[in-house]
This record gives C-alpha cells, sequence and structure tokens, in this order.
DNA sequence: TTTTGTAATTGGTCGAACCACTGAACCAAT
DNA sequence: ATTGGTTCAGTGGTTCGACCAATTACAAAA
C-alpha cells in the first residue's frame, strides 16, 4: 500500500440497455413523451436505435419496473404518468442518469428523512432486542471501518431494530445515497467528531430503551448535518456553475 | 353488457420470466440462497429451468432490480442482503407472490401510514397552490367514480400538494396495495359514509391552510380504518384457514 | 345490426452464435 | 519474493432470425 489511494473512481461503461433507458426517461420526465402515448413497437425501437430487440426488450423490462411504462401483449406499449405509477427507485434512476442533484429534490430527500428517521429510532428504542442492541454497539464500534460506513451501518442497525420492514427498505434508499453523496460531509475533521459523539448517545438513549430521548437526539444531529450538506451543496453548486461557464 | 358482471376474476397468466422471479425469489428470501452466494451461470439457469436464455436474463433483470442480486460482467450472479438492499418493490413482489399479507407486515404498513401520510396532509395544507386545491376538490367530488376510487384520487392530490415527490412515491406504494385490497373496507356502507364525511373535513382544512388540523384529522381517520382493517383481516384470516382445513 | 371468422400487428419465447469483461494461472523480468 | 504481461476458460452482453401467443381491426356471415 504505497502508492496514493483513492485518486481514482472506477469508470463507467454503460450498458447499451442502460443507454435505452436513460433516453427514453427522459423524454417521459421532460413531458415530450406524455401519458397515455404509445410507443413505437419493439422492432421499430430496435430499428431506430439500431440495437437489437432483446435489447430493446431489457431496457424496456426496466422502464416498466420504474413505473414509466405499460406494456401490453399483442397490443403495445403505453407512457404512464410516473407521478401516479413512480417509485423510489425510478427516483435513483433519475438522479444518476442526471449525474446531480436538484436543490428541490435535496430539499424533499431531507424533509422526509427528518421525519421519518428519528421517528424510527424511537421505536428502535422502544423495541430493540438484546441482540439488536448487540448490533447497533458492533456498527460503531468497528474500527476497521471509516466513520462514514460506521454511521451507515448504524443506520441500518437502527431500521432492524426497528422492526419494520419498511423503515428498513426506504432507509436502504437513503443510505444509497449517502453512500455515494455522503463523503462531502465526512470529509470535515469536525463533522467526524461530531458524528462519534453523536452514535455515543443514540446507543446509549437506545440501550436505556428511552425513546423520545433517541428520537429527539436523531433530530438534532439531522437537523445539524442538514445546515451542513446544504452549505457544501452550495458551494460544489457554485464550483460547477463557473466550471461550466469556462 | 348482457352477461353477468363481476362473477369471474381474469385469470393470471403468467408470464415465464415472472415465474422464474418467483422461485428465485422464494429461494433467497427463506435463507435457502444466502447472501454472498453465487447463482449458476444464464446458460446452465436456463438448461435447467428449460427456458431460454434471454428468458432468464429478463429475470435476473428484474431480481436485480429488487436488490436480490448482483449481476457481475464476466463474473457471475451474486444473492445479495436483501435486508440492506431491497425496496418497496421488493416488498410489493414478495406479496403478490405470495397471494397475501402476514399479520406482521400489515402491521409494519399501517405503522408507517399512520406516521407519514398525516404529516403529509399537514405539509400539503401549509403549501397548498390554488391549482392544487382546485385538483382535490375535484378528485373528492367526481361522481363518476366510486367512494374507493375518490380515496384514492384524493390521497394522491394531497400527496401532490405536498410538493415533495418522496411523499409521492412512498404513497403510491400504499396506493398500489389499497387499489387490490382495499375492496374490503368499502364493502361496507357505515365505512363509506365515514369517508365521505372524512373528505370534506380534510379538504376544509386544507382550504383554510389549517395545517394542524389537517394532520389531525388524517390521523383519526387513519386510526379508525386501521382499527376496521384489522378486523377484516382477521375476518379473512380465520375464513382462509378453515378453507384451508378442508 | 350482431356475431363470427380471419388477417395483421405486437409482445413473448426460442436457439445459436459471437463480443466484451473478469479472474486465475502461468510466465518473465526485476 | 514481487511485479507486470500473457493467455485462457468462464460468464455476462449483444446480435440475428425465427416462431409462438395475445390483441385489434375489419371483413364476412348470420
Amino acid at each position: 500500500m504505497n502508492a496514493a489511494k483513492g485518486i481514482l473512481s472506477p469508470i463507467s461503461k454503460n450498458k447499451l440497455y442502460e443507454e435505452i433507458v436513460g433516453q427514453i426517461q427522459e423524454k417521459i420526465i421532460s413531458g415530450s413523451l406524455p401519458a397515455g402515448s404509445k410507443l413505437p413497437a419493439e422492432r421499430d425501437l430496435a430499428l431506430d436505435l439500431k440495437v437489437n430487440r432483446g435489447t430493446v426488450r431489457e431496457a424496456l423490462k426496466k422502464l416498466e419496473m420504474l413505473g414509466l411504462v405499460e406494456i401490453r401483449h399483442g397490443d403495445g406499449i403505453y407512457v404512464k404518468n410516473y407521478l401516479e405509477s413512480g417509485n423510489l427507485e425510478l427516483l435513483k434512476s433519475i438522479i444518476y442518469s442526471n449525474k446531480y442533484i436538484t436543490p428541490d429534490l435535496l430539499h424533499n430527500i431531507l424533509d422526509l428523512r427528518k421525519i421519518l428517521v428519528p421517528e424510527m429510532a424511537g421505536i428502535a428504542a422502544r423495541n430493540r432486542s438484546a441482540k439488536d442492541l448487540a448490533a447497533i454497539k458492533k456498527a460503531v464500534s468497528d474500527k476497521k471501518t471509516s466513520v462514514a460506513q460506521r454511521d451507515l451501518d448504524l443506520h441500518h442497525a437502527i431500521a432492524l431494530a426497528s422492526n419494520n420492514i419498511l423503515y428498513i427498505f426506504i432507509l436502504n434508499f437513503f443510505n444509497q445515497l449517502f453512500r455515494d453523496y455522503g463523503y462531502l460531509y465526512f470529509n470535515e475533521k469536525e463533522n467526524e467528531e461530531r458524528s462519534e459523539r453523536f452514535h455515543e448517545e443514540i446507543v446509549r438513549a437506545i440501550e436505556k430503551k428511552k425513546s423520545a430521548e433517541a428520537t429527539e437526539i436523531m433530530r438534532d444531529v439531522l437537523v445539524y448535518t442538514e445546515k451542513k450538506i446544504y452549505s457544501y451543496y452550495e458551494k460544489a453548486a457554485r464550483a460547477a456553475a463557473e466550471g461550466g461557464n469556462k
């Protein structure tokens, strides 16, 4: 381990069908393919895109799961109203294909998180088993991992302790985003230390089964991180704007 | 439309790839395919299942989107820990492949709903635009639809008014479930009337932008429906148990 | 006018082949 | 003993061409 580490990041090799998903998704979200409209037949799409029909089908299958289109055997492919049938996977897909998060969306995400996660912590504190507590303590004490990773692990362990599979799955959505964008936050020493203190506090509250306290602690830390995130976001947005102006 | 209506229900013609998804999904959830284990190669799976490789690929694509497996080009297909990577789509898939909802899961769903939806109503009351209000009023007054449908439409309109895409998408999850299981509730005249009264109240609160009031009204009605749902559920479960004992 | 049958269109499945990527093994140079 | 280069087998990604199955439209028959 002599060489500098973490300088490079893996290059993304776009699969063909992902490319197709991106194109059609963009057209639907932007409105140029309105809900109810009919897509060309698979064979025609393949011809237009100059790819094999099987590849088109894989793309369409994904678009269907995102709630963007409906495929009817013997009939055709229809655009759905994604506001009525979209899901969090669609949101992830939009974020990753745009390569950035809009300010509105960032607010949406942090707002929901602030409502959901403290509630989850309170429930976890009330319901946690001995085994849950052990897992939570293990998550925050694993010194082989980074603070950022321990933070993700802790949240996941708390979600498990809540004993509600919906919390677990929705938290997965948040965690998957923060896994990719959270490095901004944990780059600062101050924030790392803040997190470590928070970890101690919330674990103590959960250990004592103090539900309301756990909720409060979680809310406090989310409010703190939220402010930081907004400031980093604005800084990054300004930098991107300058870079784009060149 | 002379023939008797509603006697028969459409038979489900499972597509092949859905069948495959169900089989592998069951093996992963039940634990007989533990996280980290490697699946046979696509060609081998196709051989075992006696289907075309393309069909296997479509199934694997869906399993990947559900967070159940990871597909690595040139390497293989690996089972993931679905508690860490699963999402609400996976939950839907489990429910529909099992054909029923376990008591635990029902509690999970209603618990989260009770936290999320009243909060959403409060936010909607605070943020709603004039256009939002019009859409909400239209949803509850559309006499061409059933009460059940109006209820779904109202919730959707409120989600839109919250102006938070996450609420909208998570509510889609709830609505998709209730679209298929909600008929139990609205079969009773008493519940229909209760809903109509509720619709009037919540619309009034949102119109006056009384946020806390909207939250309270929504919470009250959810508590009421929750009780009803549990009782219907237990009744249905008993009936199913007797039927199964024959 | 209503029903029935048939052809055209479209998604679903199939089989075989080749391309692109990965990991392991092996070898050569240091 | 370590590093880098090469090869090779295995696996997912894509392509082609064909046929099966569901839906629709429309003409033919009643």
